[in-house]
DNA sequence: AAAAAAAAGGGTGTTTTTCCCCTTTAAAAA
DNA sequence: TTTTTAAAGGGGAAAAACACCCTTTTTTTT
């Protein structure tokens, strides 16, 4: 299976040389470029066709930057993935990227391994694996680290496998763990999101787009 | 709870005029009337503020017509309910409009009582009522009755209650009947569903619309 | 360096779920 | 008017799920 991904950049020679690279991986495939904001609500408007499984969005744009444009997908199409790019390690700007809804963030100049390592990442786990990092940003200049909770490593695989029909057995087998362990991720997410059972469990990652039905 | 209703029809004297009966229940409340689908889309894409809990849909319109519409809602915001509103009853456009993904449909002249029977139908139950007419119309005119799947009475009441984390005697009290009975919905649906567990039957309710997360 | 938390797992018991089987009554279809 | 199907429910057993108890090792924090 490949997955589509958006550039959206207003410099046309940095989203070319980005898209060529994503281009490059046989997982992801470029599904087009937007050079603002404006072009990309439009793209998505015209056709479920035009929506991607990720979008890679730059910062400072014209007509509608990265952050209004960030919130706009987050409300009108929650289920896409969008990953700030940044020209500089700007936090201010990068916070308020993840504020409006980004699952992380790169810098342009990032390699290729690195890019495909965070495509990966998303598309595989949900989330790129910075968004600890990016707690703890959120943390150390808010205070309180947004309202949503930090989930052990395996828990969200683990989550995401409780979504489906796999009882816990076979889902310790698939993660190549003991059954007893999963019990313990079961019991630890149980009280940590205050559910009584798995379907309130199903319902929380529905919920917090961990487990996209 | 009150619901909100959006009224499309470019006849702004029947749009009104229909506006004015759904304000006259008081669980509905018409949030805005469209001319055309454009008027809808942009609507919808503006603000999250503007996504009703059901839009009452005309057929012939200029622009952009109801079926090409109900086939944008159903992809961009698959949780609004689309009820098509028809002056004659003319089957092939209101098939169309069925197969696009309108739940059910009303001739304009429908008297009020039918009117907020149907809205109470679509936001209680999911369905209105006549989507068993309009499955019987798709079988005789399809050959197949489309692919959704005829449930008894009270099941899809279980389903939404099964996607709570309610246990299986909690929700025979809440439905006032035996767990046996419960029971009995359980395993007629496992079997009628292809499913082999509640986490299952949870996502198809989902992905049915049978159940809003 | 000490304390806390994460990660993996063990033991045991209760409750729920799931899967069969089967009955009666009423409503639809053939 | 038979025959089917829906709707409600019963019994019993096996399999999961859930709850709490606890240990060890490795990271992280402080």
């Amino acid at each position: 299976m490949t997955y589509s991904v958006v550039v959206v950049d207003d410099h046309t020679l940095l989203s070319q040389a980005i898209g060529a690279m994503v281009n490059s991986f046989d997982k992801f495939k470029v599904l087009y470029t937007c050079k603002n904001g404006r072009e990309l609500t439009e793209k998505f408007s015209a056709s479920p066709k035009n929506i991607p499984d990720i979008v890679l969005m730059d910062i400072n744009m014209p007509i509608m930057n990265g952050i209004e444009t960030t919130e706009w997908i987050a409300t009108n199409h929650p289920f896409v993935n969008v990953m700030a790019l940044s020209v500089e390690d700007a936090e201010k700007t990068i916070l308020q990227m993840l504020k409006a809804g980004a699952i992380g963030y790169l810098l342009k100049d990032t390699e290729k391994k690195v890019l495909e390592h965070a495509l990966i990442e998303v598309v595989e786990n949900g989330f790129y694996h910075t968004k600890n990092v990016t707690n703890i940003l959120l943390k150390s200049m808010t205070g309180k680290s947004q309202n949503d909770i930090q989930f052990r490593d395996k828990e969200i695989i683990f989550m995401k496998l409780a979504c489906s029909e796999l009882t816990y057995k076979e889902i310790a087998d698939k993660m190549n763990l003991s059954p007893k362990t999963i019990d313990g991720y079961r019991d630890h997410l149980f009280s940590l999101l205050e559910v009584k059972n798995r379907v309130g469990l199903v319902m929380y990652a529905i919920k917090n787009r961990i487990y996209t039905p």
